[in-house]
RNA sequence: GGGCUCGUAGCUCAGUUGGUCAGAGCGCACGCCUGAUAAGCGUGAGGUCGGAGGUUCAAAUCCUCCCGGGCCCA
């Protein structure tokens, strides 16, 4: 104990004067307790003397000074910080620092190296960052390599159509390079912005799925895929320019208007009798179900029908171009269609829906494919009943839905048309060699000499064109690679599917857990995967054509031989090495699977003559799927990834196309656990788009307010669902900053000068202190936000830190403690002990706001170590570890005490209305407290804790017993300290003339 | 149209298995301090928990429907 102390800090009750007046004669200070009736002092202007009095204590206080600004400046600093980091090797250091330590494998999802970043990467990359710097904080060994998906069609279509009319006559390899430097740029561009976010990552060595090795674990990947036999080569329509003959992506479609025939056609059911007997059909006669098309070229390729199962279907007679008819149609549309038709005498005779039509096994012939085949009724989700006649015509080889539909009930995907727009043999002999524009009129013709056209007209609609050609586009099944996600596997004997279920729905963690149901029902309803793209920007499939008729050379062994070429040269290898070159490391002997023909014209030494290099390249997202293998495995040694953290659309993108793979090579799946995040919406909750013109800028979001601003704002946010975002948001988290960055800067601007030997935190004896209740606070604090980040709470880390400073600092503690702080004798142990403590808050809480206020959690670690005179360990507090709780008594009355403080500040506040005082340090509070189990509680505590709890010149503790009562006392009568402005019943006539209170006159020197 | 999901004070959000859960912060109003000062402190007013039914002794919390958003499909 120090013996200079003013006030023993043991004995609070033996040397206050405040204590006696309880009951001694002291307490004759205080004749009126609370507000008897007595006149009140008039406010008044301080005089010249007060205030020359006041300008000569000022100096002799210990007012709080710092360099940490109270304006961050962060658009200016940050810059120079992330130079720091860059400079001094951040990232590097921290690897080097938790080597050894238990990893923790988070793999980056690769964002599309096209256009600047936007406000989903400022979610997605922050967020990222706050899980990183949390888990190495935590203690965890968590590297961070970021990566980019660069190859595919956005890349392609942008650099074509910037290269205009000349891209038509380049070559792929000409095209290509022009793509890997666009994306290279988009790398640079896209990597600085993150970077200005304050992210670290392994921004040397990112991942780049252009990379040559990148490219050929790829392609071990999918070697591994053909070893369980679950690829294959199928059919699948696809946009095709007839003018180009090529397909065409989504991207590569204009809109044009195009006048087409609209028909509505009759087919005639197989079998009446087995239609559902509600619809009432007369025994005997013949029924048609009316079916509706624009595009009557693809009727030779009609398969089925399909209904809308839910809808009602009704049987009609009636009456069209002298002949009677009975036809099925939606009882919806029937008298629309119908009076268009211009049909007559109509009569509905039954219903029945359209589950029951298909259920029945109604089949039908169709019109001019006189083969005895019949065709069947289906049920599809998509039929609706807003054109045409409700029952769909179907060609799985001519429509995405179609081929859907074909699928699910095992149709043909046929497609009768040649890549020229022509027939082909399959056709009926009078189309065969017609294109399909000739087909159109053709096909109409027919219905119409054959009785099968209920009605036809000419009509205008929106239609895709060829972005080049300007060409109409028709939809073709071609022949595509896929993977069967039924198949059994060879070496698990299971499907991919149900493996990625078992996955999906076991062990694999979701956060939030609706992901696993929503993850599960995109498994359960997904097709076979379509691997290839007739595209020039991507990883080739290495597929070799041979004589026409043979199966084409793709095995595990071939694709790996092609893998090592791809590793050493990069893709462009397929395109510049000739096939014997790509082939060098295949042996075909040696290859159990080859087809035949391979190891003939092997054996025969010309191979690479006999070979056609396919010009397929893969799905993107097969490459980013492989991420896994090509970035976890191969770079970093690890595998599986504990946490993958993207938007929920992932949940159908990188998540589930990871996992399937993963699944097929290595039998499990490549992540623990999944986070998602919701989309980022506006204000009032609606998609943000730059078309809708409510978008924010990642750059002026920056410019305006700085990275960790925005930091703070993403640790806010409820990420389970959509995200909110608008500029007021973040002028509140620029609020909310600047109140922890002053909490901060109060902490420190209270240590200049202070030594850690100075002083000892709160000991045994001195669990009722004020320090003890805030040091037990802190440590609630470590402890909530440990937990906190622990689970990727960000938002309940955030909220415990901003109410920590604000309320448990700056208002309670921070305020309680500013006298003894400002005027205490500098030496005192009441001051040391309030300063070693500050000192612990400083440290603490600038290492828990670290991971999201990464600038200014570094500052003002900097600060606070020249402050302090410490050396700094490490250059930054990003390689430091998260604080741990400190071990020390704190009075378990502390609660109470508390409680009584807020009753007393609310009394206090009425009186101040009531009584028309202004200043509280002209007031005083006399506390007589409940009753609790022991007795005697409160006089433990310092009544001068209370007081400057209360923010009041003074408080009295009258013993248990009486009647609990807050009792507010006016002290305006009293003389006022001229240098801590307290009226606490010691002020009197000092030596040097001023009036001064005991513990001012001893800290000044003065008797 | 289908799957998943969200809708609590002006704003951002807390509200475990249904029973003091109707809360916090911001903002706002009023007031204080002027020795954290382009700072700091205090008090206060705000919500029929999207709407309508239902289950229950009891629902923001469970069920159904409706309205309005979002993601992914179609």
């Amino acid at each position: 104990m120090d013996e200079h102390e003013p006030r023993s800090a043991r004995g609070f009750f033996v040397s206050r004067p405040l204590r006696p007046l309880a009951r001694g004669p002291a307490a004759s200070r205080f004749p009126q307790p609370a507000f008897a009736a007595r006149p009140r002092p008039r406010k008044r202007a301080p005089t010249m003397t007060e205030q020359q009095a006041k300008r000569s204590y000022k100096a002799t206080l210990q007012l709080p000074k710092t360099a940490f600004p109270m304006k961050a400046n962060l658009v200016q600093n940050e810059p120079a910080t992330i130079k720091r980091w860059q400079k001094q090797g951040l990232y590097q250091q921290l690897r080097r620092q938790r080597r050894g330590a238990t990893r923790y494998v988070f793999h980056d999802g690769p964002p599309y190296a096209n256009g600047t970043i936007h406000t989903g990467h400022l979610l997605n990359k922050v967020l990222k960052d706050l899980v990183v710097r949390s888990r190495n904080m935590l203690g965890y060994d968590c590297p961070f390599i970021p990566g980019w998906d660069c190859h595919g069609l956005p890349i392609e279509h942008k650099v074509v159509e910037n290269l205009g009319q000349k891209a038509r006559s380049m070559a792929p390899m000409q095209i290509r390079k022009r793509c890997a430097d666009y994306a290279g740029k988009f790398i640079k561009v896209q990597a600085e912005g993150m970077k200005r976010l304050l992210t670290l990552a392994d921004y040397e060595q990112p991942y780049l799925t252009m990379a040559p090795a990148y490219e050929a674990a790829v392609l071990e990947v999918f070697a591994g895929l053909l070893e369980q036999d679950v690829v294959y080569r199928g059919l699948k329509p696809v946009h095709w320019s007839i003018d180009n003959q090529t397909a065409l992506a989504e991207a590569e479609l204009e809109y044009y208007d195009r006048e087409d025939i609209s028909v509505y056609v009759l087919f005639d059911v197989a079998d009446p009798a087995a239609l559902p007997p509600s619809l009432g059909a007369p025994a005997g006669e013949a029924v048609s179900l009316m079916i509706w098309t624009t595009t009557p070229w693809t009727l030779p390729a009609n398969l089925a029908v399909a209904v809308a199962p839910q809808s009602m279907y009704g049987l009609y007679r009636f009456t069209s171009g002298g002949r009677q008819h009975l036809a099925i149609l939606a009882e919806a549309l029937a008298k629309k269609v119908l009076a268009m038709g211009g049909a007559e005498a109509i009569e509905k005779l039954g219903t029945c829906t359209g589950a029951e039509l298909a259920a029945a096994g109604v089949t039908y012939h169709h019109p001019f494919n006189a083969d005895d085949r019949t065709r069947r009724v289906v049920t599809a989700d998509y039929v609706t009943l807003e054109d045409g006649t409700g029952l769909v015509h179907t060609a799985p080889g001519h429509g995405v839905e179609d081929y859907q539909t074909g699928l699910r009930e095992k149709l043909d995907i046929y497609c009768p048309v040649r890549a020229d727009g022509t027939f082909d043999d399959t056709a009926v002999d009078w189309l065969r060699g017609h294109s399909v524009w000739q087909a159109n009129d053709l096909v109409v013709e027919r219905l119409r000499s054959s009785g099968h056209m209920f009605h036809d007209h000419v009509f205008t609609h929106s239609y895709p064109h060829d972005w080049r050609g300007k060409t109409p586009v028709i939809f073709r099944a071609t022949e595509q690679w896929f993977v069967d996600v039924d198949r059994p596997m060879k070496t698990h004997g299971k499907s991919l599917r149900r493996m990625a279920i078992e996955q999906a729905g076991g062990e694999v963690e979701f956060m939030p857990e609706w992901g696993r149901n929503r993850m599960l029902g995109m498994l359960e309803s997904r097709p076979d995967w379509c691997l290839s793209r007739q595209r020039a920007w991507g990883l080739p499939i290495p597929a070799f054509y041979g004589p026409a008729g043979q199966p084409p050379l793709l095995t595990a062994a071939s694709v790996r031989a092609v893998a090592e070429v791809v590793g050493q040269e990069g893709s462009d290898a397929w395109f510049t090495c000739e096939p014997a070159e790509l082939l060098a490391h295949y042996d075909p002997a040696a290859d159990p699977e080859a087809p035949q023909w391979v190891k003939d014209a092997a054996a025969a030494g010309n191979l690479a003559a006999a070979v056609t290099r396919s010009s397929d390249i893969f799905d993107v997202w097969f490459e980013s799927g492989s991420s896994w293998h090509a970035a976890l495995r191969r770079m970093q040694g690890d595998y599986p990834a504990d946490l993958y953290l993207e938007g929920s659309d992932q949940h159908r993108g990188w998540f589930q196309l990871s996992l399937l793979p993963a699944l097929g090579v290595t039998g499990r799946s490549p992540f623990r656990g999944v986070l998602t995040h919701g989309f980022i919406v506006d204000k009032d909750g609606h998609k943000m788009s730059k078309s809708l013109g409510n978008a924010l800028e990642v750059e002026d979001l920056l410019r305006d307010f700085g990275a960790d601003v925005c930091r703070w704002w993403v640790s806010a946010l409820n990420t389970d669902r959509d995200i909110k975002m608008d500029i007021e948001f973040f002028k509140v988290a620029g609020e909310e900053y600047r109140k922890v960055r002053n909490t901060i800067r109060f902490l420190l601007s209270n240590l200049r000068g202070f030594k850690p030997g100075d002083a000892a935190l709160p000991g045994p004896d001195e669990a009722t202190s004020i320090d003890a209740w805030v040091l037990g606070e802190l440590n609630a604090l470590i402890g909530t936000v440990r937990r906190a980040y622990e689970r990727f709470a960000f938002r309940h880390a955030r909220l415990a830190i901003y109410n920590f400073c604000n309320e448990t600092v700056s208002a309670v503690y921070g305020n309680a403690v500013k006298d003894r702080l400002y005027c205490d004798r500098p030496d005192s142990r009441r001051r040391r002990r309030a300063q070693a403590t500050l000192d612990r808050l400083a440290d603490a809480l600038t290492r828990l706001c670290a991971p999201i206020l990464a600038h200014t959690a570094d500052e003002a670690w900097a600060v606070y170590h020249s402050e302090t005179g410490r050396e700094q360990a490490h250059e930054s507090v990003h390689t430091e570890l998260l604080p741990e709780p400190i071990v020390l008594e704190i009075d378990r009355d502390w609660p109470q005490v508390m409680a009584l403080r807020e009753r007393a500040m609310k009394r206090l506040e009425e009186v101040r209305a009531e009584r028309d005082i202004d200043n509280p340090l002209d007031l005083g509070v006399r506390v007589a407290p409940p009753e609790v189990a022991d007795g005697g509680w409160l006089e433990r505590f310092d009544p001068v804790d209370f007081a400057d709890l209360c923010a009041v010149s003074r408080a009295e503790f009258l013993p248990v017993g009486s009647d609990p009562s807050i009792e507010v006392l006016d002290l305006r009568s009293e003389p006022r300290c001229e240098r801590s402005w307290k009226r606490d019943g010691t002020v009197s006539p000092r030596s040097d003339g001023g009036l001064l209170s005991d513990r001012d006159a001893e800290a000044v020197g003065v008797s």
